[in-house]
DNA sequence: AATTTCAGTTACGAAAAGATAACTACTTTA
DNA sequence: TAAAGTAGTTATCTTTTCGTAACTGAAATT
């Protein structure tokens, strides 16, 4: 009964497969990074089980967003990479991005400027940012 | 820790804000039939409860994307509209929905169009489906 | 010979989300 | 007096999703 109400709507279909606590954000890494091996790509997103990535990696190509080439080899290489489609999307992507972070500007200066300057341009500076607990995310808090 | 990962990407934020089982149909509704009351909402959308839509106006309502205005009569009138923000997403939506609208045309030529003309431009059609069950929704199923 | 690496898969438990139904207050209508 | 309608809230149950950990196979490494 979960897909019974109007999952029929192509726009819901689009949207239901960009929220995933993931998604956009791996789209967001093969867009700034290129083609990219799982292993890279579980590394890059910090913080993703393989079974996770795997299910998003999988919906993303099924959906033709992105592209899996396997390499056969012995130790076996296997790169994703943006489809047409998800290049396609990037706009959109970045059109989002930039009212998110225009619609926070506007938060942030209507508050009286708390924090400074956060005036990133995106969540994914390309080369810093350890996220968070660098390789002990089992921390126990609740 | 469904939070934990990269929640404070604006980008990502809103992609959640708009993903829920029926956010973006609220605002669709909205968009194309203005000011709209709970109850009619509610007919509307037709399969959702009253639970979720109020958590779901509550959310776009914090978000800034739809106003509440409570007329304290006694069968209280409550009405919810499109905010600035809201409209402002109209494009984006609207952007979304051609390029969902497209690749499913795509595919269906690919395919050899078996549905016929299934050119509908949304999944709102503004005046007509009336969505399965008309009005009695409480025929126990389970 | 045992371990490591790659790219996953599978099983299992926990947590979050959703569905359903019952209930609220108050007035108007029958 | 009883029922209906408004806009929800609350409680409970079920479904789905997510995270963790263990496991796969085969070659290269130690």
């Amino acid at each position: 009964m979960r897909e019974a109400h109007h999952a029929e709507c192509p726009m819901d279909s689009l949207l239901r497969l960009l929220m995933g606590p993931w998604t956009s954000y791996i789209i967001w890494v093969l867009r700034n990074e290129g083609p990219t091996r799982f292993g890279e790509l579980k590394r890059k997103v910090s913080g993703i089980s393989a079974k996770v990535l795997t299910e998003r990696l999988r919906m993303l190509e099924g959906a033709g967003l992105l592209t899996r080439h396997h390499e056969p080899t012995i130790p076996p290489q296997v790169t994703y990479a943006l489809a047409p489609r998800g290049e396609e999307l990037r706009g959109i992507l970045d059109t989002l991005n930039s009212v998110a972070l225009r619609w926070r500007a506007e938060d942030q200066t209507q508050q009286g400027q708390i924090g400074g300057d956060k005036t990133a341009d995106s969540c994914m500076p390309a080369a810093d940012k350890p996220a968070a607990a660098p390789a002990d995310s089992k921390t126990v808090s609740a």
